[in-house]
DNA sequence: TAATTTGGTTTATATTATAAACTTGTTTAT
DNA sequence: ATAAACAAGTTTATAATATAAACCAAATTA
């Protein structure tokens, strides 16, 4: 009857940066920061979540002298982000 | 950009358990086990959480010899999640 | 009458989410 | 040149949460 939601995607934050990224494949630290309104620990801690799980990939290098953190979802985060829309349904259809 | 998520119902159970009443406006305590495969622990507490905050309202009888916990959503709890669902689509949408 | 089942509740535990505190380096002001 | 403020994160402490195990009372069954 009710499809099992993923824990992993089941958290605000982390939705809203998978959110973020299956719309543009690219996006920083201080954009995701921006974009879901986080504090950057919350954020720093999310993001490893979802690196380890192998849903995004975390590109560390420099923007001019400033360090830089590039997150892009992976073909694995896409497709389990997928299937969690279509479990949240079976608890949203009326 | 994101909608914030009522966190009662961001709850794989409790949502699970609003689901069903936002359907049935009546169903006691063995259906929603059945209906959410949850222990009966967990949805004991559940339904409490739910109950404090007002979405669902309990009555407890009996049927034949046997307890019996009526559950029913609020005018409040349907609203609720009626905005919960539009919250939500701020990061299903893609 | 002993054992099992039913319909729950209470409580213990492990996991989570979150912000505060911290680090490393850069820019700005004095 | 040096101190103060800022930027981009990370680490860690804490409170809240989810969950199942253990429990209870009454009814049913063996």
């Amino acid at each position: 009857m009710f499809k099992k939601l993923d824990p992993l995607l089941h958290s605000e934050l982390r939705l809203a940066v998978m959110s973020v990224l299956v719309n543009l494949e690219e996006a920083d630290f201080v954009y995701l920061r921006e974009a879901t309104g986080a504090t950057a620990g919350n954020l720093s801690v999310q993001i490893d979540k979802l690196t380890t799980a192998g849903y995004i990939t975390v590109e560390k290098g420099f923007k001019g002298k400033k360090p830089q953190t590039i997150c892009r979802i992976t073909a694995t985060g896409l497709k389990t982000f997928e299937e969690y829309v279509d479990a949240l349904k079976s608890y949203l259809n009326q």
